[in-house]
DNA sequence: TAAATTCTCGCAAAAAAGTGCAAAACCCTG
DNA sequence: CAGGGTTTTGCACTTTTTTGCGAGAATTTA
């Protein structure tokens, strides 16, 4: 990784969590805390960001407030991505969703993963795009204006054609009974060709949404090997799931 | 290899994946990295990319993070997309290709204007999502970093299915005697494949461009319909182009 | 206050870049 | 197609940049 990447990708860090540590910025980047730190150092002295002890701030720290979207949910998605992400090795081929979860999935993708990302959600594979050694397909066809993902049967066509390693789903709603459900006709498509392309189906979704029904089945609970959320395993809302055979993290 | 041609495959895998390292490209290409490297420092000579210790970024690379960049030529573009906008009726299939000045057109747009647009520009499909009365279709492939397009077989193919009313293509290089021409051969294709299917061309370009030349030609000047600059149409810079028939706006 | 983490600083090895030069390839023109 | 001039390329050499490590100092945390 070049010196300069690795700035870029610092700044890039800095805008979206507005800090970072030197000790999670080396071993993401494969390099040493003190090459980490004169990188911090260089940066500083430019304007770009402050120096602190164990790492750096953005600059607009103290003028920025987080979005309204409620900082409560935001961690707990923040936990899920980690989580998420920890399941994915070098090489494999990436299918994921739309939605905010998944967003914050790509935002925690490590710099040094090489893998192929398919999506067909505009903001995620413009987080994607920013990943020094990810590649990117985006899955074309009609752009739904509100979700900003394609939908349409030449993207499922496209899905269909596919083979992933592993899928990950931002799920609305998800019930012991009625398994993955959705409230959108195009998007439950879709979801169910990603699921029937990958060998591995992991579902992400903040606790609130579980034991929660919406209109139109995705699938049964069964084809979902691993189920995320920002709970431990060990709670009881979840042990219902794991007795289902659903991996719990 | 051609000296040409390697520089060529440089700005190409720049494109794709916003960087390249001296010593890969060396191997790769078969030649010694002291030839590599004359070739980055003289890309970089001409604004095509930025030299780093290692190899070189690509120029979006740092213009990130300075969305101030180039003011000047905002005016001119925006003209530019006015005139442009105007071509577009009710109705019609539009297909557009990426750059800057077609983004500018994307945010012109009237907001009661009821067409469909295709695209596989990323910024300007954000961009069409935003207006309420239009339909959007984005067409997907292995994304390009550096611009923020699809690029790629699939896309192309999906391009020769269609027959849109016009195309509007970004234009990087004009000239009487070479025509259209592009520096990244998989975006020449591209905006080949959208020629084809369109029953009218209309080349978006800022008079700096006219009288360019670069290495990949996209299409004789005959095939294109109508050009528009920021000038005049009466501007004598313009004289010779519509002596060959094309409309000048 | 003690323990753990982070930082400073000098140094050395590795990687990349700069330099001067000669061979090879290319391009003319007669 | 021969030969003179130009451009391009690779190589040996030196210089610069980048990076990691170790030991001790400084800072944070418990």
């Amino acid at each position: 990784m070049l010196k300069k990447e690795r700035q870029v990708y610092i700044l890039h860090q800095l805008n979206l969590h507005n800090k970072v540590l030197s000790s999670v910025l080396s071993t993401e980047m494969n390099v040493s805390e003190d090459t980490i730190r004169r990188d911090l150092y260089e940066l500083a002295d430019e304007g770009k960001l402050i120096k602190v002890h164990g790492g750096a701030l953005s600059r607009s720290f103290n003028e920025v407030h987080f979005p309204s979207n409620g900082v409560y949910s935001q961690n707990k998605k923040n936990t899920i991505a980690q989580k998420a992400v920890s399941l994915i090795k070098d090489g494999m081929f990436v299918l994921t969703s739309g939605g905010t979860t998944i967003l914050e999935m790509a935002r925690t993708l490590p710099s040094q993963l090489k893998a192929t990302f398919i999506s067909g959600s505009i903001p995620a594979v413009l987080e994607y795009t920013h990943h020094p050694n990810i590649e990117v397909i985006l899955i074309g066809d009609k752009v739904s204006k509100n979700s900003k993902i394609t939908v349409g049967l030449e993207a499922m066509a496209k899905i269909r054609q596919m083979q992933a390693d592993i899928c990950f789903l931002g799920t609305n709603a998800i019930d012991l009974n009625h398994g993955i459900t959705e409230n959108d006709w195009d998007v439950a498509q879709l979801k169910k060709a990603m699921i029937d392309s990958s060998k591995k189906v992991v579902c992400l979704t903040i606790s609130e949404k579980l034991d929660t029904v919406q209109p139109i089945q995705i699938c049964e609970l069964k084809k979902i090997h691993t189920l995320i959320t920002e709970l431990e395993p060990t709670d009881p809302k979840l042990r219902a799931y794991a007795e289902e055979g659903i991996e719990v993290l």
